[in-house]
DNA sequence: CGAGTTTGACCCGCGC
DNA sequence: GCGCGGGTCAAACTCG
């Protein structure tokens, strides 16, 4: 039993205290509770057994424990998500009021091996301007955003000496994005990237984190609880890398979660 | 061998 | 019309 619930579990096991988390694997907690651990059941007749127990609402003292958990889990999600987009409203006012293009400072945009979200300038339509700090030794030019770009062009331009490069986004064969980069005149730290056009697919990471979401609600059936689904091989390595080596999955990952969460919020 | 990069040539808009 | 400069193309090259 406690293996099958562990394999929903260890997902989130890095978020245990989380609302999100208790609030995923709700029905897993509800049935590990009603059929009290039976260290037993091993056979099909076990598994009908039990899940005729989780359907029957007389089942006693557990199911009306079980009631109350539900509402105080609900109670709880609610709280924590409109704290959540409390808090996401203030961060966007926020940094509309710190930035100004006029007087760029970069100290706080952060080294690229650390990314977070640096400054966006209010661009023109369709277009979208960034400024990355880099590593001053790596003459690249390269900027890792979660999107695959293959490099078409580099020139000189007149009022910079550093080059400008040229990518078009490869993740996608119909994808119209462009991007330029080029090291900044003020810091030769900080590159600066133009973005034109807007992506019509997923980045990749935001690709692997709706698939982990994904996986989470294919357990939610009491049949795959039973029948110890195992995750995609190639989606946990490449979960791994990410998480690894790009800090922003962690956001990505959350929500891509949310969204998952408000979808089957009715249950 | 396929995907990505390099780099010189070419295109095109703009100002004079 | 001409020259300049930014943007794009495409053949050659590199790399895994």
């Amino acid at each position: 039993m406690a293996a099958t619930i562990d394999l929903s579990l260890s997902l989130f096991c890095s978020a245990e205290d989380s609302p999100i988390y208790t609030h995923l694997n709700y029905k897993y907690v509800l049935k590990v509770r009603e059929v009290s651990f039976n260290d037993d059941y091993d056979d099909d007749d076990d598994h009908r057994s039990i899940e005729k127990a989780v359907d029957d609402p007389s089942v006693g003292d557990l199911s009306n424990e079980n009631i109350k958990l539900k509402e105080k889990l609900i109670i709880a999600y609610d709280k924590y998500y409109s704290l959540k987009t409390h808090v996401k409203k203030l961060m966007q006012d926020k940094e509309i009021l710190e930035w100004s293009p006029r007087k760029r400072k970069f100290e706080d945009t952060v080294q690229q091996s650390s990314w977070k979200r640096p400054h966006e300038e209010p661009a023109r339509s369709g277009t979208k301007t960034v400024y990355v700090r880099i590593d001053l030794s790596d003459k690249s030019l390269v900027v890792k955003d979660g999107y695959q770009w293959r490099k078409y062009g580099q020139k000189v331009t007149r009022d910079n000496p550093s080059p400008r490069a040229y990518y078009k986004c490869s993740s996608a064969p119909t994808c119209p994005v462009k991007k330029k980069v080029q090291r900044s005149m003020d810091d030769d730290g900080v590159v600066v990237v133009t973005y034109e056009g807007e992506h019509n697919h997923r980045s990749a990471m935001q690709e692997a984190a709706y698939a982990l979401a994904h996986e989470s609600e294919i357990f939610s059936t009491s049949e795959r609880m039973f029948n110890s689904p195992k995750l995609d091989e190639g989606l946990v390595e490449q979960m791994a890398t990410y998480l690894s080596k790009d800090p922003n999955f962690t956001s990505e990952l959350a929500a891509a979660i949310s969204s998952k969460i408000l979808e089957v919020k009715t249950f």
